[in-house]
DNA sequence: CTGAAAGCGCTTACAG
DNA sequence: CTGAAAGCGCTTACAG
């Protein structure tokens, strides 16, 4: 049972050191795993440390090591919102890197980052990290932009950077696109229609319209352009999204919409308007968040591995990928009920 | 513009001072906003710092200042599940806390435990925080007996904790139950029946339950008692309880659900027989999550401040509450679809 | 296999 | 207002 002693005092290994007899460096070669040092004496330091209730300071060994066996994830958000209101995306991409660091023995330094006070990279810099992982929002601006220069270095990693295609980690998007048309194509839907924002900075976006383009022309048909009106939320933008394609009168019969978010909107345009999914109209989301089990219908969609894409992020910014290694996490598709059974 | 010299040597303070023209104690007071150092000096070092430049290691600094403006936050999850799975009540709160710490001039250092290697909880001891935050599934008994020699310490705070009373932060369980009844009484129901985990360990769904069978016996109404059947999942245990509920042959009309999660399981199955919700039976969920939003129906349900409850973690853990000082976070109803208009 | 010494890069009394 | 010095608590060559 440890023994605390004066709680107000610190106890260090030269405490540790002199109780069991040996000299301070040994203690710290006992108890970091030195395989110089023999079970007897490390079984003694052991002992010692434990009657004195001793730990290592870790900022000390960091300063000496000069390491820091940490990692700083940046979560984009948007200015004045809850933290209920974060994509649930964001979060299990969070999730997915804490998980992959840890397992490679790295801590994880988490900050939400959403106006200029709080924009901060320097993790590296300031010797409190190896690397910066940078997620979220690709539609806060002012926060990328800040982050620029951060994204060019070998250091760091991001999934949902509006810039730099080369070290940017995302989901397989072309096969995810190509997968949800021949889903919608298998279901006996022809007029497919995407939703879904491709500005200029939205490259995973983009990557998705393209794809859906090529899947689409391939079975000989025209996909048409991308639908999209802004608004102030994803889900507001889904619903924006699909108001405009009913008004438009363009006949559709199958939906591929760039994120699920976007399609929980879409889907509720659907039911007001008297569509009914999936017996008139298919429709297939991106992302896989857990909450389309519940939608209404329960929402057929495209999902990354997260734990893969986890991985991949924090073998980026720990520069542990190989050079020419594509960064796309591999995706699957989860059939709920926004798409009637295969004809 | 930065010139950051030689990338593989670290510039230090001392050579920041040479340059400057200073010692090295007057460019770690410049930096660091010392009150006593001259506008012209500081100025001059901080030229001199931008043009090599230099950052402070925090490392060294937090080590000689005994400081570490580090809070560490874990989050208990399930073991063998994915971040997807984890559920959103959780990821809120995480990101609430984080953005309280961070307000209050403090660091997160966040990991995700699961099984017994992952368990560890001394951050303040191997001085890499100053305080410790414990969060997640209550559900997770391995993981909350492990801490629990934690969670009686000053420096710590939990959410969601099956131990432990005095340090625990929590939704006001009392305040949000007794709202949803009378929400559901206003749309004119009678017959209310509470689902939810009102096992020993469970200690905010019993209070739920307990101000549930306050306000309905106030009401002149006999709450009974709670329905509960186990599962996997929060879903699949709403799922089986209302089925459960339906099977037993008791009247109801309206349903308090002890967490969002097992409200969505239980909106399912009284679809699924054919109970329309919200005509026949109103149901009322507890945590606000945002995904109610796109439930079928959207489901009312009593919110708490998540902001206030990240700030009420963070200051419990830095001992900056006052004692007596409540630690609940003040709750609202969201009304959506799944009960009534009030008659 | 272990000891003695140096030093990681800062902050902070202590002087003046 | 600034300088000179000490020292936070470790890790790691360097010896033997």
């Amino acid at each position: 049972m440890p023994n605390q002693n004066t709680p107000s005092h610190r106890v260090t290994s030269f405490e540790v050191a002199e109780r069991a007899g040996v000299n301070q460096s040994t203690v710290s070669r006992a108890l970091s795993g030195d395989s110089s040092i023999t079970d007897a004496t490390r079984e003694k330091v052991r002992r010692a440390a434990d009657e004195l209730g001793y730990r290592v300071d870790a900022r000390a060994a960091r300063l000496r090591s000069g390491k820091t066996r940490t990692l700083a994830i940046v979560v984009i958000t948007k200015p004045d919102i809850e933290a209920t209101q974060i994509n649930p995306f964001h979060y299990n991409l969070l999730g997915s890197v804490c998980a992959a660091a840890s397992e490679k023995g790295y801590q994880s330094l988490v900050s939400f980052q959403s106006v200029e006070e709080q924009f901060y990279g320097d993790f590296v810099e300031t010797r409190q990290a190896d690397g910066v992982i940078l997620i979220g929002t690709s539609t806060n601006d002012a926060a990328w932009a800040h982050h620029r220069a951060l994204l060019e270095r070998e250091d760091v990693a991001s999934w949902g950077s509006p810039y730099v295609d080369h070290r940017r980690v995302d989901s397989d998007n072309r096969a995810g696109a190509r997968m949800a048309v021949e889903r919608l194509l298998a279901a006996g839907h022809r007029d497919l229609v995407f939703i879904g924002d491709t500005r200029q900075t939205q490259p995973q976006f983009r990557e998705r319209f393209a794809s859906f383009s090529d899947a689409t022309r391939e079975a000989g048909i025209d996909g048409g352009k991308a639908i999209f009106e802004d608004g102030e939320t994803r889900g507001q933008q889904g619903r924006r999204s699909a108001r405009t394609l009913i008004d438009s009168g363009r006949g559709f019969d199958g939906i591929f919409c760039s994120c699920d978010a976007m399609a929980f909107g879409a889907l509720e345009v659907l039911r007001e308007s008297g569509v009914d999914v999936p017996r008139d109209v298919g429709v297939i989301g991106f992302d896989g968040l857990g909450s389309g089990a519940h939608s209404s219908p329960p929402l057929t969609t495209v999902e990354p591995d997260f734990a893969r894409a986890g991985v991949l992020l924090v073998d980026t910014a720990l520069g542990l990928t190989k050079s020419g290694e594509r960064r796309r996490a591999p995706v699957r598709l989860v059939e709920r009920a926004s798409v009637r059974t295969a004809t």
